[in-house]
DNA sequence: GGAGCGATGTCCT
DNA sequence: GGACATCGCTCCG
């Protein structure tokens, strides 16, 4: 079992670490299966200089683990049915995060479909482009996985690098948000078909 | 393949 | 009360 990806990769801003993410592989171990994606499109939030992030405000009930120290999991629940998951960067204090927005499944397909209710041979598509079908592929909600260490061994969460090197990144303005709207903060592997839209 | 829209819980701007 | 870092379904072309 590969070592997750330490702290300290998680301990620069946001878009630094954004786009470092880009081609590194999530990995769920969900009922003993191991559930893997390499990530092809996540957001920047700039936590108190940012107005469409969540930590803008201050620091809440819901928003705490931006605030904590980097490497984290920030799981919040969506529009009444879905769960996105973030990653806490920055040193504890500063409240940096990046949204997970696309995978490209790399491993457990099959569970990922009966997890999302789809058929076992799906397209593939529709298993994890999107932050809450991505939740919803890797069984991960606010309960189990809010709070969670990425960094910790045998994490049932964690990040890896299986040495793939990303080639062009894209950058464009993040999707779904009225505050800042313009703001070049998406970031997707140029080209990969797992991209969401 | 795109625009429009309803579903639905949690948290406060 | 209202907004919300979404998704999947219609209806139309």
């Amino acid at each position: 079992m590969k070592a997750p990806l330490p702290r300290e990769f998680y301990l620069d801003p946001p878009e630094v670490v954004t786009r470092r993410l880009l081609g590194k592989v999530l990995v769920r171990r969900h009922e003993g299966r191991r559930l893997a994606g390499r990530i092809v499109e996540a957001e920047a939030y700039c936590g108190l200089d940012d107005p469409a992030s969540h930590s803008f405000i201050g620091k809440t009930a819901r928003n705490a683990v931006l605030f904590g120290p980097p490497g984290f999991a920030y799981v919040y629940f969506i529009y009444g049915m879905h769960f996105c998951m973030n990653i806490s960067c920055e040193p504890e204090g500063q409240p940096g995060g990046i949204l997970l927005r696309a995978l490209e499944p790399l491993e457990g397909l099959a569970t990922m479909a009966a997890l999302r209710g789809l058929p076992a041979n799906a397209n593939p598509r529709l298993l994890t482009s999107g932050p809450g079908r991505l939740c919803e592929a890797l069984g991960i909600t606010r309960p189990l996985h809010n709070g969670m260490d990425l960094t910790r061994p045998r994490s049932e969460l964690r990040i890896e690098d299986d040495g793939f090197i990303a080639d062009a990144i894209d950058a464009s303005p993040r999707i779904g948000i009225r505050k800042a709207a313009d703001w070049p903060l998406r970031f997707a592997l140029s080209g990969n078909r797992f991209v969401s839209r």
